[in-house]
Order: C-alpha cells, then sequence, then structure tokens
DNA sequence: CTCGATTTTGACAATCATTCTCATTTTGGG
DNA sequence: CCCAAAATGAGAATGATTGTCAAAATCGAG
C-alpha cells in the first residue's frame, strides 16, 4: 500500500519535474512510453518505472488526465483542472478541451433514474481535425 | 490485411455460435479471456485466438459493443443495434443501454463548430446500483 | 554536520492480454 | 470423391504495465 497519504505538497524531484515539464509542453496526449523516449533523447533520461508511477501519482492527483487508445495504450495529457472532455483529431492528435453542463446534467440524472450512485463518466470526441482533412483529401 | 470484405453472410461455425450464444445469455461486459474460459468450462471448447477473432468480427459488424476497463482489459455485449451508450455498475458490472438524443446533437455540434469532420463519441457512466449499495453500506 | 530512517529510483524480471504463425481441419462446390 | 479456400487452435511472440529489491537521494533529530 503506497497510502502514507495526506501527502502535503513534497518537492518534486528531478525526475518528477522532467516527466511534468514534458507534458505541459505537450499539446496532444502522449503514452508514457513515448514520454520515457523522448527524456531519454533529451538527455535527462528518467527510469521507464519511475515514468508509470510518476504518472499515476499525477493522475491520482488530478493535475493529467489519462485515456485510453483504440489499442489499449494509456495516454496522458496537463489539463486544466476544472471537469472537462475532449475532442482529438484521430489523424494528429490534436486536442481541444471541451465542456456540456447539459450533458453533465443528463448523465447524473441518468444514473439516478435508475437507482445509481456514486456516478462518474467518460466521453471522449473523436474526428479530423480541418487541417488533416484538408490534407487527406 | 484480412480485408476480404464485403462479406456475404456465412453460415457461422460452431464455435462461433458457441462465443455469440455466450453472449446472448450475458447481461453484462465480458473478457475475451472470461469467454474463453466459460466456453470451456461447459465442454464445447473454442481456441482463444477463435474467440478473439471472432469477438473482433462480431465488433466489425456492430453485433456487439467493445469498451475498455480501467485497466485497459477489452470487454464485450451483445446489445442493440442502433446507437446507444452504457450505464454501468462498477460493483456487480450490471448495465444499462441509455440514449440521449441531445447528447449526440450537442458532441457532433461542438466538433463541426472546431471544424472536425467524421465525427465520433465515446460515452460511457459507471457508479454503483442500487442492490451493490445496499450490500456494501 | 552526521547518522539512521524513510522515500525514491531504476535495472530487470514477471504478468498478462492480445496478436502472430502455421500446420491441421473443416467446408463447399464441382 | 477432390481440391481450394476459409477457419481453427496450440503455441510462440509481442508489448504495455507492474512487481522486485538493492542502491541512491532526502529528511530530521541530535
Ligand atoms: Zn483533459
Ligand atoms: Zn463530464
Ligand atoms: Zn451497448
Ligand atoms: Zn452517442
Amino acid at each position: 500500500m503506497t497510502d502514507r497519504s495526506s501527502s502535503t505538497t513534497r518537492k518534486p524531484t528531478r525526475q518528477q519535474a522532467a516527466v511534468a515539464d514534458l507534458l505541459e509542453k505537450s499539446d496532444d496526449f502522449t503514452s508514457a512510453q513515448t514520454v520515457h523516449a523522448r527524456l531519454r533523447e533529451a538527455g535527462a533520461g528518467v527510469g521507464l518505472a519511475t515514468v508509470y508511477r510518476t504518472l499515476q501519482a499525477m493522475v491520482d492527483a488530478g493535475t493529467v488526465d489519462v485515456l485510453r487508445t483504440d489499442d489499449g495504450e494509456a495516454v496522458y495529457r496537463a489539463c486544466s483542472t476544472h471537469h472537462h472532455h475532449h475532442l482529438v483529431c484521430r489523424a494528429c492528435g490534436r486536442t481541444v478541451e471541451v465542456e456540456g453542463p447539459a450533458v453533465e446534467r443528463w448523465a447524473d440524472k441518468v444514473a439516478e433514474d435508475h437507482g445509481f450512485r456514486d456516478v462518474t463518466h467518460t466521453l471522449e470526441i473523436f474526428g479530423t481535425c480541418a487541417d488533416c482533412a484538408t490534407v487527406g483529401n
């Protein structure tokens, strides 16, 4: 159990900062493997296990969002902290954060109508962005 | 490329029928591994590779829905053929199909407003169903 | 500063779902 | 019956993710 919880802001290590910085600079969702590779070629390498641990910690802390690609790979992105969803270009990966208060209410109501508690939801929109649509056709 | 597409209704084999039947009888999302195990213990075993192939074919044919669990495992369910989403109990797996025309329109509009084409979306609602809420607390 | 306790790291092994290989079996038409 | 195409399945290969555990970094009290 890694549960020495209530961890009050511990100073990030060099490795943790490196992972966080890289995500900040990247506009689209990035896999752990890619983060590892990028850091390696950038000189300041970070162990693969540490990359996974750091990403998971950030997800738990709510500072990064995670979602699954079609083939099941987890990808991460530094997002704004409030609740939102994503519009992702399936060609280039360009990502736009979107919000829909009505959708939030709808999801909660549907769940409640069926007697469900502790409701959460996942919602992602995929498409081909204008730039990619131009190139591809 | 396995693309001898334009599939002209081929008679399902014993194995394909077994997988399809099992999914029909199950009300919740089931993983390929579980389908394989269930079929095995039910006597009429089916090769694991065939289970995967059959499930993928059914997904392509639109006769089953697939989604990813939190740990990335693909799970399948025989659903109605029209577009819908799911309300899933994260404790017992009970699943309810739900629809939300307004959400569909919202998603398409958001994408269009940002210049995206060929839009699709994924949306699942998770919670604890009434039965499980009673037991757990 | 110094030393032991605690946390973090990372090389490497272990898991495990999914895919690939390819020889064998089944199916269907002629 | 005979052959070619399609399907099957046992086992190997792949690849992301997690587990292990000894070494390194950090912290806090004395
Ligand atoms: Zn986000
Ligand atoms: Zn939402
Ligand atoms: Zn469904
Ligand atoms: Zn929909």
